[in-house]
RNA sequence: CGGGAUAUGGCGCAGUUUGGUAGCGCGCUUCGUUAGGGACGAAGAGGUCAUGGGUUCAAGUCCCGUUAUCCCGACCA
């Protein structure tokens, strides 16, 4: 690409509506643009990368006989109802009507349709095992669009699906794009995580996510380097930290303290640790209270307590619901003579003689034990903390942050079943299909890389993956020789298939390496003074500088290519 | 959905407290001097001050409404 006539812009400063690192880069760097919240205009630089990144999706889906097609986004509801997925999806699904009042969704994600697809091919089990994919926009509406690309309402998602006769084969299957994806994520040059998860609104029976590890994800992977355990908080499992007990049991004793709410409050009232305390929250579940204890220093996890009661949505309580189960405000619940279930996370069961809410407006209770209260259920129902046992191996975990490029889903018979999707076997008799999905956000892994990759300077793209590989800056538009030279190497480079931006506007140097910087181009060639001699200076983006004969730009740049 | 903030040339901002007819930096145009890491000088172009109403002789500025955007939280494949 010449410059001169091109559509190319930078921008100096940060843009007033970004946040993150990577998204301010990109938006300097003419890549992407905000349209409205969420939602991104991907320009002529950006769009290069997301193909040299789609390329290589494609190429790995491709590689195990995956076949492409193309879905709607613009879907009638009733799909989603069929499937029982409308209620689920909720508000995060945009919904309109057609002329004639028909309800219509834009698709967040796509196993109905393809179980569709499927059907029209399943009747027997010799007709699998067999998988599809696209790469399509999505569209989820997002209560709160963050951090550029990484969290928008409107995508462009790689998702594919795989379809068997059993869960045997749906393993082989499942393993088959699992490998796909390790190959993806390393052709991609992401730093990556592979961690369980929990299965969400997807359902199913197992969920591996491929996180690109930053300090921006908003997702917290929980790590152990001696026995390489890793899992998403969310279904990361806890082993109770068990007090020692000896043996003593002081008496139950109401005390007040009448300005203590939080548990830092009441842990300086009593003069005691936060591990002597217990906490009692009051959740909405389904609609109904429900009290959940936990040791004063550990978070509850949601995604735990809605799996143990089974329930659709879980949410801290109001403060009506709170003065209803418990009689108090907000800040004094406890277990004992509660109206409302009570759920108490496992480590709860090794404490002794600690310290609750009284139920009662500025009142706690000391000196209380498990025999005090009566619980529904003990289980793991906290967050796993940074620094605590790996539930693997025993050692210890530390947390990182990591964004969520892809998604593995053993899904199992749940569409098929829902969606009536079956086959019949060897013994004439009907089977549901086996499922699974599989998703990579490609503009996702767009802003990984930027995030994983920025420099003072700008984007330090991965060689295969910038928009361009090699730049021509030509110092002087002036210097006639210079052009010629400049527009000689380009020709040559790009008849041998580089990927290369030649830099012909008159502007002064400085501008143009900035800017080549910026866009995060791996190889640069300058052409000055030197080409009365015969020589030229080459320059990978963050390496030295290098007097070369022209001659050699070719075997120079293979050679640089080549590592 | 709760709390907070913002909206002024293409971009980033000041001006709002105290009402008097809009300014700075970058970018852009022209000319000149320059020319290897975001040059310098001179002269220019470019703005219904988000939007609708109101107060006033007079509103970017004060009052009421609306919309959009951002932040914290809730939520989230």
């Amino acid at each position: 690409m010449r410059l001169n006539n091109s559509y190319f812009f930078t921008l100096r400063e940060d843009a007033k509506d970004e946040d993150s690192v990577s998204s301010n880069l990109l938006v300097r760097a003419g890549f992407i643009k905000k349209s409205s919240s969420g939602v991104y205009m991907i320009l002529p630089m950006g769009w290069k990368v997301l193909q040299k990144i789609e390329a290589i999706i494609r190429d790995e889906m491709d590689k195990t006989g995956c076949q492409e097609l193309l879905m709607p986004a613009l879907i009638p509801e009733d799909v989603y109802i069929a499937s029982g997925r409308r209620a689920g999806f909720g508000n995060s699904m945009f919904s309109l009507k057609d002329r004639k009042g028909q309800p219509y969704v834009l698709g967040p994600t796509h196993e109905e349709l393809f179980a569709i697809a499927a059907k029209m091919q399943i009747r027997s089990y010799k007709d699998m095992p067999f998988s599809l994919y696209q790469m399509q926009t999505k569209f989820r509406d997002e209560p709160r669009p963050r951090y550029g690309l990484i969290r928008v309402r409107e995508f462009i998602m790689k998702d594919a699906y795989t379809f068997d006769k059993d869960e045997h084969d749906c393993d082989i299957a499942y393993q088959k794009q699992f490998n796909a994806y390790k190959n993806i994520m390393d052709r991609l040059h992401l730093n990556y995580k592979i961690v369980r998860a929990d299965t969400g609104v997807m359902g199913g029976l197992l969920s591996e996510e491929f996180q690109a590890v930053t300090p921006l994800g908003e997702d917290i992977l929980v790590l152990c380097d001696d026995c390489g355990f890793a899992s998403n908080i969310e279904v990361a499992p806890c082993v109770p930290e068990k007090e020692e007990d000896d043996g003593t049991r002081e008496t139950l004793t109401k005390e007040e303290t009448p300005n203590s709410r939080t548990i830092e409050e009441v842990a300086e009232h009593f003069h005691k640790s936060a591990k002597k305390f217990v906490k009692t929250l009051i959740y909405n579940v389904d609609g109904k209270a429900a009290a959940v204890m936990v040791r004063g220093d550990r978070d509850v996890n949601e995604t735990k307590l809605r799996k143990l009661l089974n329930a659709n949505a879980v949410e801290l309580a109001d403060p009506a619901m709170v003065k209803e189960a418990t009689g108090a405000e907000v800040g004094f619940a406890g277990p004992i003579n509660i109206k409302c279930p009570v759920y108490a996370d496992e480590e709860v069961k090794y404490m002794h003689n600690f310290i609750v809410g009284a139920n009662e407006t500025g009142y706690h209770y000391s000196g209380v034990n498990n025999e005090d209260f009566k619980v529904e259920a003990y289980a793991d129902l906290r967050n796993i903390a940074d620094g605590d046992i790996c539930p693997q191996c025993g050692k210890k975990v530390h947390f990182a942050h990591g964004i969520e490029v892809g998604n593995t889903f053993k899904l199992g018979t749940k569409y098929s079943k829902a969606l009536n999707l079956q086959y019949l076997d060897q013994n004439n008799q009907l089977q549901y299909v086996w499922m699974g999905s599989y998703g990579i956000g490609p503009a996702r892994a767009m802003a990984a890389l930027a995030e994983q990759n920025a420099d003072e300077n700008g984007i330090n793209w991965p060689k295969d993956l910038a928009p361009y590989q090699v730049a021509i800056v030509i110092i002087s538009m002036k210097k006639e020789e210079q052009v010629k030279a400049a527009e000689d190497i380009y020709e040559k480079l790009t008849a041998k298939g580089y990927d290369v931006i030649l830099d012909n506007r008159d502007l002064r140097p400085g501008v143009k390496f900035k800017d080549m910087d910026l866009v995060g181009i791996p190889y640069r060639i300058t052409v000055g003074k030197g080409v009365s001699e015969g020589r030229v200076e080459v320059k990978p983006r963050t390496g030295e500088k290098k007097d070369i004969a022209i001659e050699d730009v070719l075997s120079e740049t293979d050679a640089f290519f080549k590592n």
